[in-house]
Order: structure tokens, then C-alpha cells, then sequence
DNA sequence: ATAGCATATGACTACCCAGTCACATCGGAG
DNA sequence: CTCCGATGTGACTGGGTAGTCATATGCTAT
């Protein structure tokens, strides 16, 4: 979604204007992040960023595929287990996604404000597919779940779904987060997390999935 | 927090208020809220809205803490099962609170509004008091159905919580809300909802709490 | 009737924002 | 050396915001 103008720039002044965005748009909600301020960090001038994008909606939708195609790679330097069940795919996944979010706290940042509200309604649109990317996603690993029966079937997916979301989404990062004492994945506290956290973690937000809260074992 | 000069006006007129401003801050987050709109709305001069709150903090601290009034009352109306295990206590405990989305979706999510994050530091505050308190209440009833011997002891609280708590309040909600097919309990579509979708919701979500995603039966 | 207090007003200050555009500068091709 | 397209600029437009304050009006008690 840049304008050619961006790619032709030096790496190096290309790679700040990067950094400085990046850094404004995982602080602040779409609604609230500001261009003014990022040219005035940057020390260009507002008409410059915008010869390298073509508005703000542009900057930031250019960013969040940006930290999606990040995560991606991130994810699929490991490769997933083979062959194993619904819950180790799960626990591998989404220990990808903590280790991700501690590698990479500003990326991550800024792919979750692609799931936040806005008042710009092109920003909720990408809000809505977004959102719906997660849960139509979710709902395949859990039918797949269902048919190797490893998912109970008295449940209906259409309630099973938001309600795995919402462990595995803000319940897993809070979790996660927590361990460090800290809420936002951008406070500098948030640096100590490492594998052995996220894999803590997961395993006990995986088991808890699995087995229920009421007893461990089956 | 509203000065004197608010409780003197006439019921209806305070009534008004009330409404408009809980409108504007139950649709948009704090930041974002404007009393400029407020006053337009009403017909009234900024300068009278200042008489009766000293500035926007005290206006949204206000309604946050009558929507928790609100909904204490709410909650309160139908009595808790006595001499039940923990999952019914929460059975009934969150259906509650979908009922009372349902019943006054702008009140609920002001009430919502106070665990968002805000550049204002004084609302970050109350933000991260609210969350505190949500955590340590569930952190108690989880600490006592340990005790019960009704929830595992092989996981920590520190762990549990944060991922009940996804589970019990963004993946409730999401569940609750996609019945309707909505995701902002403001949406109009969700007037639809009522006591079966809060039960049948609260239900799916306390059956997967307790006995897992695996099995229905133990 | 008048004094004095409570209430109502809206123009005003001092900020912030996204986006535009006429103009300036640069750098390479001819 | 000159031209021209690409790049850089920042003042400007038109909009928004929270909060203030001198002034005006209503209302009540003497």
C-alpha cells in the first residue's frame, strides 16, 4: 500500500520512518495514534510521509499486514508437530504466538490493534475480517477436533468458538503478561518473558482447555 | 463527584443529562468521548455542564460508578443458590451479568468502559484498579473451590485466573453477542437476546470451564 | 423593591488533528 | 549547461477538543 516514492527511499531512512510508525501505532489505538507526531519524530515534513503513503488508514493497514507477514515467519520458523492431536497443535500454536509477542513486542502490539475498535469506518471494516479471520480459523482446528474426537460433541461450535477465543486470546496473554507483572506487552518489564514462561503458560491454559478445571487427569 | 448545583436540578432535566452523557460514553471510549458533544446535544451551555461536574474525569468516574451501583442492584435481585459448589455459583453469577447487558446494554458497557485503556493517567488508574478487583474476586471464588475440592490444585492460581477470566468475560460476552449475531452489545440487533441465550451461553461456558473441551461426562 | 446568591451562558483560549498544495530543491539524462 | 521528473517542504485549511470566565438571568428572603 505504499507509493513507489517509499521503496525508492535509502533502506536505512526507510527502515526509521518504518520504526517511528511502528512505534506510534503500537502505543496508541488507530483512532488516537498521530501522523503530526510521527513526522515531527521523524524530523520530515508532513507532506514527505505523505508522498510515501497515501493517509493514515494506508500507513497503518500497510503495518498490520506487515506485522502479520512477521508473525507468519516467525511461526513457521519452528515447524508444527506432525500427526500429533488437536490440543499439541493448539499448544504449539499458540506458544508461537507468545514467543512472538516477547521477540517482537511492537509487531505484535500493533497486529492486536488490527482486532480494536475505531471510528473510521474503513478501520472497522479490517476490524470485522480480522476478527472473523480468528474465529472462522478457530472453528476449523475445533470441527477438525470434533471429527478425530478429540472435541466433545455436545457442545455447539457456534458457542464453543468465542468462548475458546476468549482463553486462548486475551486470557492467554493476560496469563502470559501477568508473569512479568505487567498488563501491555510494550512495558519494558514485559522484556524478562522468554521460552520458558510462554511455555508454562500454554501448557497450563492447554490443560485447562482439555481437562476442565474440576480434575487433572482423565 | 457531580457538585451540589447537579442534585439541585430539576429530576427531569438531571435525568436528561444523565442519559445523553451515558449515551456518549457508553459508545465511544473515554478518550474519545466529548463533552462538546454532550452539551450540544442537550441544548445546554458548556458552562453548565461544568457547574454540575468539575471536567470529564468526574463525569465518567461518576457514571462508572453508578453503572456498578446499577448492576450490583441488578445482580442482586435474584438470589445466589445457597449451599452450591462453585460452578453453580458461577453458573448463576455470570448469567446474571448477561442479563443485565441485555437488560441495560449502555449501563453495561460504561461499566466496560472503566477496564479500557486510556491516555488520561487519573482513568488508567481506575482502570487498572477495576481489573485488579475483577482478578481478585475471581482469584477468591477459585481459592475456594480449591478449598472445596472442586477445582484441581495442580495448576496455580496465578496461572488459572488471568485465563478464566478470558474465558468468563471477553469470551462470554462474544458468545453471548454472537446469538445475535453482533459483536457491541449497543448494537440494536442485540435487544434480541434474553434469559434463554444468557442460560444457554452461561451453560456451554461453565460445562467447558469444569469438565474441558474433551469430554461432556467425566 | 432590593439585595444577594445560585444558576445559565457562549465566546474565548490554547491546544490538537489529517490532509493539501504551491513552491523549492535535487540529480541524472541529453 | 539545461531541462525535467522525482523528491522534499511547511504554511495553511478546516476541523475538532477541554476547560474558563465575565456577564446575564432567575429566584428567594428580607
Amino acid at each position: 500500500m505504499p507509493r513507489a516514492t517509499f521503496f525508492n527511499l535509502p533502506a536505512d531512512k526507510r527502515q526509521r520512518i518504518i520504526e517511528v510508525a511502528l512505534e506510534e501505532f503500537a502505543e496508541r489505538p488507530y483512532d488516537q495514534a498521530s501522523i503530526s507526531r510521527v513526522v515531527s519524530r521523524l524530523g520530515i515534513a508532513k507532506g514527505s510521509l505523505y508522498q510515501y503513503f497515501d493517509g493514515k488508514r494506508e500507513l497503518f493497514t500497510w503495518l498490520v499486514e506487515e506485522a502479520g507477514r512477521k508473525k507468519l515467519e516467525a511461526v513457521s520458523a519452528t515447524p508444527p508437530p506432525t500427526g500429533a492431536d488437536l490440543y499439541a497443535r493448539l499448544r504449539w500454536l499458540y506458544a508461537q504466538g507468545l514467543l512472538f509477542i516477547a521477540a517482537s513486542p511492537r509487531w505484535a502490539r500493533v497486529a492486536l490493534r488490527s482486532v480494536e475498535p475505531s471510528l473510521d469506518p474503513e478501520i472497522s471494516r479490517l476490524r470485522a475480517s480480522s476478527e472473523a479471520a480468528a474465529q472462522a480459523f478457530l472453528r476449523e482446528q475445533l470441527a477438525r477436533g470434533q471429527e478425530e474426537g478429540s472435541v466433545r460433541g455436545d457442545l455447539s461450535l457456534e458457542l464453543v468458538v468465542p468462548l475458546v477465543h476468549g482463553l486462548l486470546s486475551e486470557g492467554l496473554m493476560r496469563a502470559f503478561l501477568a508473569r512479568a507483572g505487567v498488563t501491555d506487552p510494550l512495558d519494558p518489564a514485559a522484556q524478562s518473558l522468554g521460552r520458558e514462561d510462554a511455555l508454562a503458560v500454554v501448557d497450563a491454559a492447554l490443560s485447562l482447555l482439555e481437562r476442565g478445571l474440576r480434575r487433572g487427569a482423565p
